[in-house]
DNA sequence: ATGAAAGCGCTAACAC
DNA sequence: GTGTTAGCGCTTTCAT
């Protein structure tokens, strides 16, 4: 920056305001400054930036996965804002060990972003600590908490699960399974799904789990045994993921069955495939470009309004009815 | 850190040292340093740190999408094995527009990263510039290059169009269209794969090209438009990802073709679902977990053997036969 | 094994 | 409108 200032015969200082506000500098020696840094193609060295003024344009962001593409489409959506507001993004994963969120969080706070966002509502006392500590705004994502740590954007799971079951028994369903990936708010879904279907109809809902990330192929397979295990006529299986569904709905077909009259079929996420698969796929949507963008929009107020404003949004779901069920 | 060698009775250099060389420091003071930190819930200024060192155990990358699960995954991948040396990430998104790479690269840049990862090989000379100047290792990936920036992991699209044309050709399909993504490289796929095959076959190869991200959605469309159109017996349609593939088997499907006696397709990508599918998928696997890791060993070793070692290492693909072609 | 001093490349506060 | 000065919170070098 000194180098900069000197070709361009001022101090560095000047530079410096030249480059962060360019309205305090005469026209003649922006020029000037602009020349000399298109010359030599100097980049600002944001680092030094950050320190010098304890605001580094830093959004830290942590996520189960980003090969899920619900978890992708929403940082999509929230990263898109926070770069159009001159914010970057540092991005770490949990995958599926609780423990490596703590570590994930040391690691992106050290960095001093300016904000964070968080999936999910639990974590541990000593992440709490931290993220107080930190004095930053905290955006937590993907669910709801009645003790949110600051801003809170999400949906009930519960709710989510129930209303499906409701849907499920509104539409004539009077059995049903569920197929749930290894993820805390899947099996809170399942969970409420379960236990409504079950007061209502007062019949035993079958619960096909698995540990790991829903894949198509894990689908499939939990399908084949629910047929296998003789599913009654009139039988709904809610799905964790589109994924899940969308097996479900390959193996019913390779075995001939009839999706929905055979075996009915909701997923979850409405992922772009699900209205264009065959049949199409009954899911419940999450509008995940209204949760990343309303993650960002209410860090950006945070920023603006000072920490009283604690935002809680509860950004609802929707039970999309195509062909599947 | 001042106050933290303040409530273990040394100096701020000391609690420094305990921290990046704890050999260096006695073990009795070592705990109480460490006492004082579990007590306070100090977390160090890795921007200070950064800055003073010139080392920031970041590494930026760059990357079209992030919601495309071919670009997450290499970048899990990738981003595992830095994580496990120490490195976090820094992510950006170029998107469609290549005017934004070069915004994106400078404020990567900014941040000063010990290296960074830049997807595809075409860069503008301003981009190339900075990069140079930065003086920082650089792996391109999804590609090979002549003229490599510096190390340089991927495969040739123009091979693999080609592979699949004389795949294609090898099990008898006699006629060929392409379904395309708004893509450079699936661009240079369908070019290599329509040449070959025209050649060998001379027979037109039919193009449904699209200037934006694939989805099952379009495939379908592609492939209804394309059966209108009369597609011959003996056809194969080479899709520019597997979601393109996918889209076109349940079109087929739907409208009572069989695959692959009526027609054949062929995907790319080889995703998860690809062998889950019914017919299963025939597609050309990219192995993600390879590219993201030895982009990762690239840079280490590059870390660790200076800048002569350029690395460059063509990790190929491979045609998996399966029941749609 | 520990400390003192200098400085990384900027921004903030204050002068002129 | 521009320059001077003093840090930001660490690491590095050199002393002890």
């Amino acid at each position: 920056m000194a180098e900069i200032g000197q070709l361009a015969g001022v101090s560095q200082v000047t530079v410096s305001r030249a480059l962060s506000s360019p309205g305090k500098v005469s026209p003649e020696t922006l020029k000037r400054i602009e020349d000399a840094i298109a010359r030599t193609g100097y980049v600002p060295n944001a680092v030094a930036g950050a320190l010098a003024s304890r605001k580094s344009n830093l959004i830290a962001a942590l996520v189960p996965s980003v090969t899920n593409i619900v978890y992708a489409s929403v940082l999509h959506a929230f990263s898109e804002i926070m770069w159009g507001h001159g914010y970057q993004i540092m991005l770490s994963e949990t995958g599926l060990q609780p423990d490596r969120e703590e570590k994930a969080i040391a690691a992106l706070l050290s960095r001093r972003p300016d904000a964070i966002l968080l999936t999910g509502v639990h974590h541990s006392a000593q992440a709490r600590r931290m993220l107080l500590n930190a004095g930053i705004p905290v955006v937590e994502i993907w669910d709801m908490s009645d003790t949110p740590i600051d801003c809170c954007v999400g949906f009930s799971h519960s709710d989510a699960g129930r209303a499906a079951a409701d849907f499920a028994v509104q539409w004539g369903y009077e059995t049903a399974a569920t197929i749930t990936a290894g993820d805390d708010r899947a099996l809170r879904r399942r969970d409420a799904f379960t236990s409504r279907f079950e007061t209502v109809t007062r019949s035993k809902v079958q619960a096909m789990d698995f540990d790991v990330p829903a894949t198509l192929g894990l689908g499939r397979e939990a399908m084949a045994k629910l047929i296998e295990l003789s599913l009654p006529p009139r039988s709904v299986v809610f799905c964790s993921s589109d994924q899940f569904a969308q097996g479900a709905l390959v193996e019913a077909g390779v075995r001939g069955l009839t999706v929905p009259d055979d075996v009915a079929v909701i997923g979850f996420g409405d992922q772009e495939y699900a209205a264009s698969s065959a049949p199409a796929l009954t899911s419940v949507r999450i509008d995940r470009q209204v949760l990343g963008r309303t993650a960002a929009e209410a860090l950006l107020t945070r920023f603006s309004e000072g920490p009283g404003a604690h935002l809680v949004k509860d950004i609802g779901f929707q039970i999309i009815r195509r062909q599947s069920a």
